[in-house]
DNA sequence: CCCGCTTTGCCCGACTTTCGAACAAAGCCT
DNA sequence: AGGCTTTGTTCGAAAGTCGGGCAAAGCGGG
């Protein structure tokens, strides 16, 4: 197999890079400021091709409405040394919003990404909306006056993670299996009328693969979030963007049949992951074992304690979660997998079974760069990526185009 | 469960559509054009919010430079009637090239998508790229030379699928295992050099994802297109776009395990789809029971002449098929499954597999709106699709925009 | 220390694009 | 035929963009 490795010209082809496209648009070089691609004025029009002087009156623009700082000089570089610019995270605050099964975190993030403070508290999604949005929007505000300590932060976007399928263009679940009374509950509007700014819903795997791929895996366009814990379920981002599915129920991987053993899982069907590897059903075998465990946090206290049994049967959830893991790496081809809930506390033993079965698998073409990983953000991800997704909305380059010419000074 | 559906106003809310975004130059313009989406000078200013002189003014820049006719009057709808504008077929060509590992389609087409002539011809690709390319090339040549007869065509840009891994901004195939010699050939190159114009490279599924997308299931944004004949692959388009993955080996699904048995396959694993399902193995099944059958064709042959054996494998064929797609489904959540290759000429016989095993084990969520369905586009959908990416290229507004400013009058 | 060099950022006149309003065109309706 | 409606064009005004000139600000060599 003989490889090419040369690149003869293009006669009269025309080069595929436009060299410079983006950037026509004031909400675009915002963009360019705030991912850090382009930090001062001529950076700007070097990117862009424009020309400085237009540079500078975006820019001035940006300033006057707040968008953005201008800090001290900058290093110099032979000449005169550039002023750098930077997003101005002070006076905004934006909410992110992570809503478990049990419990739900509500953290205040500034504009940049930064998790200003968080709460968590437990809670029984169960409840129903009204009673849940109740104490998210009742904890919210305490955070909001806290902050307010550092200067005063309006709060600009709300992002919003929800275990279960999300209509994401309405924001409203759909026909989501653990949160009873949530239907089609209009949650961006109930936010709406409380707060006065947009929330933005999805489900939350999806915000934690966001985050993940935003804040640790950001050389990586394509990335699976798998979660394990109680059940199983895996975020996806492809290219960059949350892939959805259809009917926003992507990702969706508790139920895909895996291996030999024919557990019967509470969905019906026989043979589940979720059934084999899930976190209760891990608790269960070994309560038949006679060990004592409830729940996810004890599997895990029983693997830190050494326990033979439940490293073995951590390994083998490990083994079957890759095996389904194998198929989809050939399907998708990520770069990243990264792996959190609450059994990647224990990601040495779960990891070590879920690389065995991935690796033997896979295409090997697929896997010769791909990284599998425990979570690096951590307990915060949910908060963190609801948090983004509002981020990336509010400073879309639409949505600041707009905050420009209704010229209302932003902050 | 109660459902929440009314719609609150949004106090303060700003509306999620922008109402008005696209269309800021004339490349977007022309896409509003040859989408469909507006085609009179005055849908155009609505749907943009341009002023109507500004539109006038567009348009006239498209016409003179050969993008856009326009056709005599439309119905009134009580005033003026609009003169309706369409995209300039005449003069503009395009070359679909799809590459089989025993076959050559080249397709050319106008640039609206149309498929003008097609000619295959056996070829063997591991005959290397030098002779293979060369081959297409005569044929391109002389479907141009044919085509000429109606008016002469410029060919604008050659789109090409082939059957292995693409890195798809270099157009390079990279370790693709049945394309002997083919590692990191530059096909661009090659094109470009003999006709002085792109050409883009692709996964030959994917292209034939596609075109079926884009011609046959256009209400869909999420699409898997099942390729089912020696070997089994998979095409995958994500919100109207194709999805390559990290290094453009997604979609390869031959090779996920799959039920109990344990056929050894060519890979060096056992119990890959394609090891049970895949047409080299169905043949090799059939002979083993005295039938006489060397590659997919023969099946299909022996399954219209209504041959209980032959009828019995399709059909378990299709339930390894459906299992593994049902895996894929959940994870996927697409609105559309479409089933082609050479045994989709019995689909009869192996969607009715397929569908058992995808709707005894999916999310009942993601199936219920699901469509699985034979190919509509049939033999020409790779040609088709790799036009249309040529196409899709050929007009973005980058290009358009970069033709107009550059101003060699098109055509 | 001073002066030329380099790079950055702003100012200003020339040019291009876009807008809005007025006007002509073309069919429908009474 | 004349008014009405919608479409498309013409034209002057407004806005945005460009590019050159110029001041600012640091570096480095004599």
């Amino acid at each position: 197999m003989n490889a090419h490795t040369s690149s003869p010209p293009l006669s009269s082809v025309p080069s595929s890079a436009p060299s410079s496209l983006p950037g026509q648009t004031p909400g675009e070089v915002l963009a360019l400021i705030s991912s850090g691609v382009a930090v001062t004025r001529a950076e700007i029009a070097r990117r862009t091709g424009l020309a400085r002087s237009t540079v500078s009156h975006r820019v001035d623009a940006l300033i006057t409405h707040g968008f953005v700082d201008e800090d001290t000089g900058a290093p110099s570089t032979g000449g005169r040394p550039p002023r750098r610019l930077s997003l101005r995270t002070h006076g905004h605050a934006i909410a992110g919003v992570d809503i478990g099964a049990s419990h739900c975190r509500v953290g205040l993030l500034d504009i940049s990404g930064t998790l200003l403070a968080a709460r968590e508290d437990p809670l029984t999604i169960a409840d129903g909306p009204e009673a849940v949005l109740g104490h998210v929007e009742r904890t919210l505000r305490t955070l909001l006056e806290a902050a307010d300590g550092k200067g005063p932060r309006t709060l600009r976007a709300i992002g919003v993670g929800v275990p279960g399928p999300v209509e994401f263009s309405t924001g409203r679940p759909v026909d989501p299996p653990i949160m009873p009374g949530w239907h089609h509950f209009p949650i961006p509007e109930f936010f709406g009328e409380r707060f006065g700014v947009r929330a933005l819903v999805d489900n939350d795997v999806n915000v934690m693969a966001l985050a993940e791929q935003r804040r640790a895996f950001s050389d990586t366009l394509h990335l699976l979030y798998l979660k394990v814990g109680t059940g199983i379920g895996c975020g996806i981002v492809a290219d960059g963007r949350i892939h959805r599915g259809a009917q926003g129920s992507a990702g969706d991987i508790g139920h895909i049949r895996v291996g030999e053993r024919d557990e019967p899982c509470r969905c019906g069907n026989s043979g589940c992951l979720e059934a084999i590897a899930g976190g209760a059903a891990l608790a269960a075998r070994l309560r038949e074992r006679g060990l004592e465990a409830e729940g996810s946090l004890d599997i895990v206290r029983l693997v830190r304690e050494g326990n033979h049994e439940a490293v073995r049967t951590v390994r083998e959830a490990g083994r079957a979660v890759g095996e389904v893991l194998s198929g989809l790496v050939n399907f998708f081809n990520p770069e990243t997998v990264v792996v959190g809930g609450a059994l990647a506390a224990i990601h040495d033993q779960l990891l070590a079974g879920v690389r065995e079965a991935v690796y033997r698998r896979s295409n090997p073409l697929a896997t010769h760069v791909l990284r599998i990983e425990p979570s690096r953000i951590g307990e915060n991800a949910g908060a963190i990526g609801a948090g983004i997704l509002a981020i990336e909305h509010a400073l879309s380059p639409a949505q600041v185009d707009r905050a420009l010419t209704t010229d209302a000074t932003a902050v």
